[in-house]
DNA sequence: ATCCAAAATGTAAAGCTTTACATTTGCCCA
DNA sequence: TGGGCAAATGTAAAGCTTTACATTTTGGAT
């Protein structure tokens, strides 16, 4: 015996197919009687709608796709938690896809959209191919998509960000304001969008203070606790040693921490440390880290609801929300 | 001009219906020359595959659904990798679903799969509700399930895990052979199954070593940072301090760690930790940490395994997997 | 040229639901 | 009792694909 269809309840409980969809769907239309006959016969076999079914039928699956490019990066955890609470709000199952950064997985996602599988897509990170941009998507046929942060924003979707560019002149201001002169950055990855936006932040506060821009002092890295190691053996090599470090994001500010503690490197004395992005860890490091917070739960709840306006036919803009500088104990005066 | 369909694609390439679909999936069987001129003409219209048709008529969905406690905690990331190569391996599309441990989210995933959308599920937590005893489950009409770690054994599903209880005792061992006669354990919260597991283990191997198990030497903890902190704080009360902490995990173990750098307690001169699990940050803890070893890509693509051999057919029993203890810097004798 | 087997293609049904429209039922009022 | 309107229910089509079976085409052998 398989599955039982809406026949089958509709056998059970005598009356048509259409009575019982109606029965599921729009309960107060069925006078109450027949209602109570027909969820009767709905337990009695067990019946569940076939999504396949109904999603062809309405051309439509209440599904919403977001794409992660790495799930193991604590950073998303909490955008995730806040699409959720919009999407099953909006009566949509939330699916996560893990890209892993890789072009097969990503593609398989992208098919997966195009399939009709899902109503619309959360970009949580720039796309290896360049299948989102706005015309090719059209072409294509892809439902709505939002991206939230990393992406570029030359004919991309609509996007949910906070000013990484002020936020990383925020915090090397934070260091110059404690005295420092000698700031270092380590970057993100050349490949992500981010990076250069927070260079530039960090250039910017340098000038702005009348300090010059070296290039000794950009460090190169990718968001890899292993970078933020190698980071280190770079700063413990140079003559004339940085008296501060920024981070372009907290796991690398961790594998520093890590290497200096090992060797006797003592944070804030002889370095201050600035983070970026506040994951969890962050308050429990070793000093506990100064970094920039993005409002995570918020982000992914704002492209949620973009999200929900273009699926409902709206042509809604881009959003940007606030950072906030979040001063601990990993820096201090020189 | 909506989607187009598979008919369009016959229409333009000059060929039935039947034979484009099979251009699709089987191309072999159908002469070159036409399957040229369809996969033009599939170009040419955009067409893709309507995937709610196509489940509706092959009666699956080429989809696995893992369900998981919480996103957030990276000790999922690594089992996902797993699951995600077997899964793309043998066709399917992994997709994940987050039910931050909520009642009500994880129904709407059961839902998910009552529904047909996925061929199978992985369970990575102890599930809220009672659906995923066998019994229940057939008459539910639920596709198959496998479970990994932690879910009871009772009446469950197939289940991939490690020796809990052997790996804890390891655990505990390792800090009686460096002299610890004294040694706490910090559990995880009572609700999950593998705290019971761990406790025994712990208390075994104090009885191994003729030590009496001691309940004030057990501390209460819900595998959060802040739980660590706590039991820091319970430790730094005790007229007779612990020369050892073992906990059920490595974020508590972290949260203590921190909570002693900020009050003077050096580890492991002071004090002796061991965590559970070997997160990604247990190598970059201060000092890098002490803890036990799961398998865990390698559970995940057990996992995926044993399902894809019930969705095949077979029956095939429970995996268990081998665990390590790995020694780093957080333990010393007493 | 004819015939046959194999290869290629076509036909049509099935899979399950939603929904516009048609029909029936129930009720109130005259 | 009958008429009329609203409420309740039923009918049937549409949504798109896969696939068993039927039919046609191809190519080789005689």
């Amino acid at each position: 015996m398989s599955r039982p269809t809406i026949e089958d309840v509709a056998r059970i409980a005598g009356v048509s197919i259409a009575t019982v969809s109606r029965c599921l769907h729009m309960p107060d239309v069925v006078a109450v009687k027949t209602r109570e006959r027909v969820l009767s016969a709905v337990r009695q076999t067990g019946y569940n709608l076939n999504a396949a079914a109904q999603s062809l039928r309405q051309r439509r699956s209440n599904t919403v796709l977001v794409m992660v490019p790495d799930i193991g990066n604590t950073f998303f955890s909490k955008i995730l938690g806040g699409i959720e609470s919009e999407a099953s709000a909006a009566g949509l199952t939330m699916l996560i896809g893990d890209t892993g950064r890789s072009r097969a997985r990503e593609d398989a996602y992208v098919r997966y959209l195009l399939n009709g599988r899902a109503d619309g897509a959360l970009l949580l990170a720039d796309p290896q191919a360049a299948w989102f941009d706005i015309p090719t998507r059209n072409a294509m046929g892809l439902p709505p998509i939002v991206a939230i942060s990393e992406i570029g924003p030359d004919s991309g979707p609509v996007t949910v960000s906070i000013d990484n560019e002020g936020a990383a002149h925020a915090a090397v201001s934070h260091l110059i304001g404690l005295g420092h002169r000698r700031i270092a950055h380590v970057a993100g990855p050349d490949s992500n969008i981010l990076t250069a936006q927070r260079v530039a932040g960090y250039r910017r506060a340098l000038h702005s203070a009348g300090l010059q821009a070296e290039p000794w002092l950009e460090f190169p890295g990718d968001f890899g606790l292993t970078s933020g190691r190698a980071a280190f053996a770079r700063f413990q090599g140079q003559d004339q040693r940085p008296s501060a470090l920024f981070f372009a994001n907290d796991e690398m500010a961790m594998g520093f921490l890590a290497s200096a503690y090992a060797a006797g490197v003592r944070v804030p004395r002889d370095v201050s440390i600035v983070g970026f992005d506040d994951i969890h860890f962050a308050q429990s490091c070793i000093p506990a880290l100064t970094t920039i917070r993005q409002p995570r739960a918020e982000m992914g709840a704002a492209a949620m609801r973009l999200l929900l306006e273009i699926i409902g036919g709206k042509a809604p803009a881009s959003v940007q929300l606030p950072y906030e500088l979040v001063i601990r104990d990993s820096t201090g005066p020189v």
